[in-house]
DNA sequence: GCGAATAATGTAAGCGCTTACATGCGATTC
DNA sequence: GAATCGCATGTAAGCGCTTACATTATTCGC
């Protein structure tokens, strides 16, 4: 239907200009190889009719889409949301455009999305994390589909990759805690399985512990999935067990700001009864009362760099070994010092 | 370089299960015209063989794409990346998928991604509010391209439309800022060129005086671009007025948040010295303390039956009248009576 | 100002798929 | 049993574009 006789084409165009469907192309494509005054009038003729290229068509002939898929676990997660529209505009300042999927967080539904967007062409892929089955980046591989991994950086991270060390983050996060005196920490952490940043997190506040000596039991940890409902339920779980913890680390923000809320309703003071604190340093972080002590992620820049990145690697450079963004600590008013009995 | 020897084609699927090319293509799309043996031995030729339809082609040939596009002004606004999530998760159900831009409330911008994403073969287009250059609507009608219009709902709306009224939601609310006894409204209003939503909303506020005969310089109007900060700032610039208004209306819940924020530096409590409410009632609104009087909007609910909505008339379906859909107060803290001078 | 080198343009062969139409074959009908 | 029909399958013509290669126009050196 579209295509009726009512969409122009370069054929209708190359007649409009009196030239030939290459050159035309090669206005196009390649401006540079067409001198100026035939060039003007292919471009007065694409005007005139309005002509776009035709995606099918310019696809198959050039093998290339210009098209990015990347695959997040959720749009709803603020830090997903905000480095991805640097993604995008990165992206697009470079000519291509975004194709976006979620899997809300499970293994099965990404496995899917990654065949769905190699299939429709997509030139490269942005995954989040890396800890995925082997199989995947086979295949990926196989159809020559470049991906990069984002929001995450670890040493045995064999892909390319750019992001964070969280689990390093978190035990520079944890340290400051226990110099506060903080022995018994409870921890809301997302849900661990199929999501490294969240089991990363957790094994950076082990490390911490571990490094003083102090023991595993030091820690209770609940596990939730990503929502201010649950870290608010997780909170009254916590402070209701006989012994509680002094001090909550949430794996995230928006959970850390559920528990703010959940120990307000239980009349317990922040940080004077209980200390809170976050990850990621989205807006809420410090919107909230006390503001939350935090791990600042640089999300803009690393859309933007990850955008780099993958069209280099689309675009046939060699992978680069994994790129590390630095973090930093944003102490504020929710982290104190552990409450005199 | 995909498509090279090593991914395989129907060509080389049809050989492999001793058929022609076109019998390879129905037990793909039309599995019922084939009889059930040849279909067996395809598709075990196209197991083996890993094939997967090249998505040029199949496009070119078929005219059809099952990609929606949504064009939104930004991710990073938790309003669309909410609805955007759920209009995203409709769609795969459906079998289709979702190509994202974002505009940065530029219309110019805007109608660049509208041709890109016709020109890469949507089946249909989002996008949000309804006040664009006529033309664009002549143009995605010639191309044949169905589009629906989210997050606005307005009488005057000719396309298909999913939304709700902001104008009439936001009169409701200042209706009940008037009960409050606030005579000196301070606005910080989103920017109004280009965005209709933004625009609206501030003219349910005009009606609202109106309606009660209140002189317009009740108002002080301030607008600013979308951002926590931009809403601490322009709190600041308010209150530092030689007439203070008592209220501050905001466009939407993280101008209203940087609101808060600005009072809360200014020294100013919330709301026995001055109110403030938001709009859209994203989780932010429940966390900040005081927790935020503002609209609540059912972005989820709107992302879904957008979807619907749209698959429908891609498929065929005659435009619907424009949905409206309801929206509610939600009366919090941050909302009391005009101070006692 | 002539030939060679170079730049601009044209010609035409696909890219991988869908589908209208043609073909062939067994079943049905009288 | 011949003519007819219906169904499964094959043949081949594009879909609109890019690009290698061929052809023609222009520029430059001497």
């Amino acid at each position: 239907m579209r295509t009726s006789r009512t969409t122009p084409t370069l054929d209708d165009v190359a007649k409009k200009a009196g030239v030939s469907t290459a050159t035309v192309s090669r206005c196009l494509n390649t401006p540079d190889r067409v001198v100026k005054s035939t060039r003007t009038r292919v471009l007065k003729a694409v005007e005139t009719l309005g002509y776009t290229p035709n995606f099918g068509a310019r696809v198959m002939a050039a093998k290339r889409t210009f098209t990015i898929g990347a695959i997040i676990p959720t749009m709803e997660n603020a830090i997903f949301a905000r480095g991805l529209q640097a993604f995008q505009e990165e992206l697009h300042r470079r000519g291509y455009t975004l194709l976006v999927s979620s899997t809300a967080y499970d293994p099965q539904i990404e496995e899917e999305q990654i065949r769905a967007l190699v299939a429709r062409g997509a030139d490269g892929l942005l995954l989040i994390g890396y800890d995925r089955d082997p199989s995947l980046y086979r295949y990926l591989e196989r159809q020559g589909v470049p991906a990069l991994i984002a929001w995450a950086y670890a040493p045995q991270i064999a892909q390319s990759a750019i992001g964070f060390d969280n689990r390093g983050s978190m035990t520079l996060l944890a340290e400051e805690v226990l110099k506060q005196g903080h022995r018994r920490i409870g921890v809301i952490s997302g849900v661990i399985k199929g999501n490294d940043r969240a089991a990363d997190r957790l094994a950076g506040i082990e490390d911490a512990l571990a490094a003083q000596g102090l023991p595993r039991d030091t820690l209770a940890v609940l596990e939730t999935p990503y929502g201010f409902e649950n870290g608010e339920t997780a909170m009254r779980t916590l402070m209701e067990a006989d012994i509680r913890p002094t001090v909550v680390m949430c794996g995230n923000d928006v959970l850390a700001a559920g528990a703010l809320r959940g120990a307000k309703e239980l009349g317990l003071r922040v940080p004077q009864d209980v200390s809170v604190t976050g990850f990621d340093d989205i807006e809420i972080a410090r919107v909230v009362t006390p503001s939350l002590t935090t791990v600042h992620v640089p999300h803009r820049e690393m859309g933007t760099k990850a955008a780099t990145a993958l069209i280099a690697l689309v675009e046939g450079a060699a992978p680069d070994s994994p790129t590390q963004l630095q973090i930093s600590l944003q102490l504020r008013e929710s982290l104190g010092p552990v409450p005199k009995p």
